[in-house]
DNA sequence: ACCTGAACACCGTTCAAGT
DNA sequence: ACCTGAACACCGTTCAAGT
């Protein structure tokens, strides 16, 4: 006897975001989802194998979303050295107002299983960027220099390992142009 | 009626840390680690407050260790860009030796409590070549930038971020370089 | 075909009772 | 003074039984 459908993935991952936010990666637990869209926990089991596969559906939104965000940053803004930095700012804005998505999203070793395409298209803007400053020699790595550094600073930040004071506004913005500056494309001596 | 201790604070934090690297965060528990000193679960609670404060322990001890790596490899590497190179290269194999530990350590918006004396001692030999390289003045904005990128390349590099193919080594040599380059003192114009 | 209560294994943590 | 079993609240997950 076929029962009408009570919740919905879209709707269990939505629940599972706002848990993560709210409350944190701990709070995000399969009964907190089940009693926001309104089922029982075991119900879940229906659209999504475990807690680990909803987990890794919060990141891969986070992701796309992310990605959305650096895109639209990036169109409109032509010259690739001021591109680099609305870039860079865009990334850090985003993991100050979503900061328990971000460090989801982020976290080293987490085992998370996210689909390629979406990781592809949020880092497509970033990879743009190092193509136009350093050439295609150098881009992938160009790339991955910018990535590290905006990832590893928004990282330090919001852990609060900078502890020494100073302006970290500043700070970021100094290394946002010294990179722009450094992956600029140089003449090849041979390496 | 007094008993002779059955462990130690150093046996329980020691027995955490080879959990940790062996079955992963998950696998540290207060069971597993009290079975490995010899002692039932409860009596763990004699030597830490919680689960928590054990983790923050394993993660300074790390941090410690992390530092006394950094010191040991800039002693004996006058040359300042040189010596950015051998930091970076250390942190990094570190963070490839004990993969588990240096993804707690750097996890963001982890709530560990550390010691700040053990966190400025782990960071003094970045911050001391940023001083030699851009100057005082923008010393703390260099390690900060700094940091960032090895953290932010190696916490990538063990999630598997890099998924585009290419020579990792040969990304992260060519971030290190451009990085020494970039972070050496400059005229000033002003800003 | 979806939903549920009951059950299981496993956590962290507390505490009275042992020695 | 340390250690323990028992107990509690809370997880994720399975499954037979309901509709």
């Amino acid at each position: 006897m076929p029962t009408p459908d009570r919740t919905s993935l879209g709707e269990i991952v939505a629940a599972g975001r706002e848990l993560l936010e709210t409350e944190g990666l701990g709070g995000l637990t399969m009964q907190a989802v089940a009693a926001r869209v309104g089922v029982r926990a075991p119900s879940l089991y229906k659209r999504v194998r475990n807690r680990a596969e909803l987990v890794s559906l919060v990141a891969e939104a986070t992701a796309g979303e992310l990605g959305q965000r650096l895109d639209a940053a990036a169109t409109g803004t032509p010259d690739a050295h001021a591109r680099l930095l609305v870039l860079a700012r865009t990334f850090r804005g985003y993991a100050h107002e979503r900061p328990a998505a971000f460090s989801l999203l982020f976290t080293p070793g987490s085992e998370l299983a996210l689909d390629p395409d979406v990781l592809r298209r949020a880092s497509a803007s970033m990879l743009a960027v190092a193509v136009e400053l350093s050439g295609p020699d150098h881009a992938l790595d160009a790339a991955r220099t910018l990535a590290a550094w905006a990832n590893g600073f928004v990282s330090m930040e919001l852990s609060g390992a900078f502890r020494l004071g100073g302006d970290i506004e500043r700070a970021f913005e100094f290394g946002a142009h010294r990179l722009a500056d450094a992956l600029a494309a140089k003449p090849d001596f041979g390496n």
